[in-house]
DNA sequence: TTTTGTGAAAAGATTCACAGCG
DNA sequence: CGCTGTGAATCTTTTCACAAAA
């Protein structure tokens, strides 16, 4: 056991833990008992090192010989991601993202619950999307308040965005998903996670303009790969509902 | 000027170069003619011993005591990004969130020109989006080639981006924005950014179930934030159709 | 033997702090 | 003076490599 009461996991590692999550979900589904780090590691496209050391973190327990058993290393990332409860989230910002976040099952299965969809547009109002109906930005607070919502996305234009999620922060939302390309400033306490599409897009250009600052993103199989129980290719990604679209 | 030829810029670097990009604009947009690095830091949410640091890797020139030139910066960035030539660029998934992408002003006006939209589902074949039409995905080798796409977006179900990435490696794609929430293994050389949406989402859960772990992000103004040039709060960002929803 | 868990080393990124330019 | 550019110091994350568990 590694991690006495004092864990401070690094961000790296928590961005990890989804990743890890849903691989092994795949892994349970197809009922697979145990998973070495070499072969999550080979799933997850990281090398075993990091996966061992990631697990430690949170005082996991594998076998030695044997690896870990899936199901209750599942289980114990279900339970550090918070997942093991349904949690309310609001979507600010009805246009095209903010429809495809809604109507997306891997919000809804994922342990996350749409109960409310804003925006300001006439013409949205009332329009129900994935059985939720849109209501006027006018009323977030008063639903982020009643139903104790402390999780929003924020999918509207970059102009409006800081404004809204002041809107959200006083509400008593602490965190937030910000799609809107723009830096919010809020007060200390609410967590922030910024997506920026177009960016991202200008980041794979830059990496196309300069070849010779590849990637060394040389997702590293230690030695030699270990017996990879599946093909490298294609292991059998189980489409289990988290797909976001087509 | 500090980085001779070797350079090699950090990754961290990279990923924050369309942020610098965004705000700049902003910036020449309201005709502002210089910036410090204390106001840019301040702006993109980061202190200003980076914004400096990263600005040194490609070479730039500011010019002490008074800054950096807003539209000089610009089109070094620009530049630097390879923003300044049109890239074509293909989708592969037109469901909800293929949709919003190809209907992005944020990609449309970012340097990259959507020229292929792709799926299978029949409903789908001949609908216009965003001025392209969605084709089926036999005609997605043929029209990377001949169009010379190199980047292309995959927002397909996890069961089959594998497949589809197979494919746009093999015409020729070098960079795939995956938003699928599977893990593509693809030939060396060719560059995969992967956004999760809902692992974000799972982060942020992380984030509240362990408030003891709160992201030390104290985005650091040194010191005393020198002599903001604009009410910290809302600094004006203009709506320069950059915006992704709504 | 196989594979974990983990100290210790290495690599990488951020921040400090200051010399020197304008 | 104010502000840049950058070495050096610090902090963080990754990787190595191996003792011990099954």
């Amino acid at each position: 056991m590694a991690e006495r009461f004092g864990r401070r996991i690094p961000e790296p590692t928590v961005v990890r833990l989804p990743v890890y999550q849903r691989v092994l979900s795949d892994l349970a589904m197809r009922s697979v008992p145990t998973v070495s780090s070499a072969e999550l590691a080979e799933a997850c496209g990281v090398n075993a090192a990091k996966v061992r050391k990631d697990l430690s973190y949170f005082g996991s327990y594998g076998t030695p010989g044997t690896g870990y058993d899936v199901g209750y290393l599942l289980g114990q990332i279900r339970r550090e991601l918070g997942v093991d409860k349904e949690r309310p989230v609001v979507i600010c910002g009805v246009g095209n993202l903010g429809h495809a976040l809604a109507g997306s099952p891997g919000f809804r299965t994922a342990g996350f619950h749409v109960v409310g969809l804003f925006d300001v547009e006439q013409a949205r109002l009332g329009e129900v999307v994935a059985g939720t109906p849109v209501q006027h930005i006018s009323e977030l607070a008063d639903v982020c308040r009643r139903e104790q919502v402390t999780i929003a996305v924020v999918a509207t234009p970059a102009s409006v965005a800081q404004d809204v999620s002041e809107t959200l922060a006083a509400a008593g939302v602490t965190a937030i998903l910000n799609f809107a390309p723009a830096v919010l400033s809020l007060p200390d306490g609410v967590h922030v996670r910024h997506v920026d599409l177009s960016a991202e897009l200008h980041v794979l250009a830059f990496y196309q303009a300069h070849p010779e600052t590849a990637s060394s993103r040389q997702n590293g199989a230690p030695r030699r790969a270990d017996h990879p129980t599946q093909p490298t290719f294609s292991p059998g990604t189980v489409d289990n509902g988290s797909a976001l679209a087509t």
